[in-house]
DNA sequence: CGACTTTGACCCGCGC
DNA sequence: GCGCGGGTCAAAGTCG
C-alpha cells in the first residue's frame, strides 16, 4: 500500500464496521493547541457539541456526533490536524475487521474515531452483542442460538469510538469496570488484542485494546456501544466530573470551543493533567498514569497511513 | 469466595 | 468448499 499512502485508501471490508478516527494533533507537551485555528474550516456546529461522556452514556446520537465532527453521519472520515492543515480521510474499521493491523500514529497521541450505531450492520462479529445471553449470565439462550441469528438479518451495530493513546499500559482506566473476555493475536502484529466487556449488568459496552505494532507505546482502545449506567461510584469521583465541567457546559461567550473531536481531547487534556477529575472515558487513572504521555503532535499526516494503512480510507471512493 | 484473567476452542463471515 | 481471521465462549487458573 505504499503508493496509496497519500491516497489514504482503505479497502473496507464490506462486512466491517466503519468508524472514524480522528487524530488529534494537540501537542500536549507544549502548550494547549489553538483549537479554533486548527479545525475552524471544518464547519463544526457548536450546537452539536458533546462530550465523550455523553457518547458513552447514550445521550447523544451518532448523527450528532458526526455533525460535531464535521462530517456526514454516514461517512467515515478521519481528520488529521497535520500542522494546521486538516485533512479529512475516510477510514475503516480499526480493529475489527480489519486485518489486525494496528492503526496507529507513532507520533500521535490520542485520536479517536466513531461509527454510527445501527447504520450498517456488521455481518457477523457483532452477533453476540445483542446476545441472548448465556446461561451463566442469566438465562440466555445457548451460545449457538445466539449465533444463529437469521442469516440475512443484520445485526445492529454499536457505536464505536477508537482512541489512540500513548501509554505504557494496555488497559487504560476509564472509570468503568471491565472484564476481559478474550484476547487474540493480531495479524501482522506481535501484540495481541484484548477484548473487554463492561461488567455492569445489562450494559453491553465493549472495548478492544491493542497496541500498535509500529509504535508499541501507542495503545488503541476502541469502545463499542454506549454505557447505560453511570460510572461506578468508586471511580466516579474522578471520572465524571471533568467532562461535565469542561466539556458539557456551554462555552462561555468569547471562549473557544473545540471544533473537532480531537479538539475535545486537546481541550480536555489540560483538565485531565491538571485536575483531579476526569470523565467517563478519561478518568482518573489516565490522569495519573497515562495522559501525561498521551498527547503528542502528529507531524505528518502521511505517517498515519504508514502506520495504519488499514485504517484509513481514501477520501473519495 | 467472588471477581477477574488466561487461553484454547469454537463460530461465523468473507475471499479465494 | 475451504481456509483465514476476527470475535466470543467458557473452563480453569489467579488474586485479594
Amino acid at each position: 500500500m505504499s503508493d496509496e499512502h497519500r491516497d489514504l485508501y482503505y479497502h473496507a471490508p464490506s462486512h466491517e464496521d466503519h468508524y472514524d478516527i480522528i487524530d488529534e494533533a494537540g501537542g500536549y507537551n507544549q502548550e494547549p493547541p489553538s483549537i479554533s485555528s486548527t479545525y475552524g474550516s471544518q464547519g463544526f456546529d457548536p450546537s452539536s457539541y458533546m462530550s465523550f461522556t455523553e457518547c458513552l452514556h447514550g445521550s447523544m446520537d451518532y448523527n450528532s456526533l458526526a455533525k460535531a465532527f464535521g462530517m456526514s453521519p454516514s461517512s467515515s472520515e478521519v481528520f488529521s490536524s497535520k500542522q494546521g492543515n486538516p485533512k479529512p480521510v475516510e477510514i475503516g474499521d480499526l480493529g475489527g475487521g480489519g486485518n489486525g493491523e494496528n492503526p496507529v500514529t507513532p507520533n500521535s497521541s490520542v485520536s479517536f474515531s466513531s461509527s454510527e450505531a445501527g447504520v450498517e450492520e456488521d455481518s457477523g462479529k457483532t452477533k453476540k452483542e445483542i446476545p441472548p445471553k448465556r446461561s451463566e449470565d442469566g438465562g440466555e439462550c445457548s451460545k449457538k442460538e445466539g449465533k444463529t441469528k437469521k442469516k440475512g438479518e443484520k445485526r445492529q451495530k454499536e457505536p464505536r469510538f477508537a482512541f489512540m493513546t500513548k501509554s505504557e499500559v494496555d488497559h487504560l482506566e476509564d472509570g468503568y469496570r471491565w472484564r476481559k473476555y478474550g484476547q487474540k493475536a493480531v495479524k501482522n502484529s506481535p501484540y495481541p488484542r484484548s477484548y473487554y466487556r463492561c461488567t455492569t449488568q445489562k450494559c453491553t459496552v465493549k472495548k478492544r485494546v491493542e497496541r500498535s505494532y509500529q509504535d508499541p507505546s501507542i495503545v488503541i482502545t476502541t469502545y463499542e456501544g454506549q454505557h447505560n449506567h453511570p460510572i461506578p461510584a468508586t471511580l466516579r469521583g474522578n471520572a465524571a466530573a471533568m467532562f461535565s465541567h469542561s466539556m458539557l457546559t456551554p462555552a462561555p461567550m468569547g471562549t473557544t470551543r473545540p471544533t473537532f473531536p480531537q479538539d475535545f481531547l486537546v481541550q480536555m487534556a489540560p483538565h485531565i493533567s491538571n485536575q483531579v477529575g476526569a470523565n467517563s472515558m478519561y478518568p482518573q487513572s489516565l490522569n495519573n498514569q497515562h495522559l501525561h504521555h498521551q498527547y503528542h503532535q502528529v507531524p505528518d499526516y502521511g505517517l498515519l497511513q504508514d502506520i495504519a494503512p488499514s485504517m484509513f480510507f481514501k477520501q473519495e471512493p
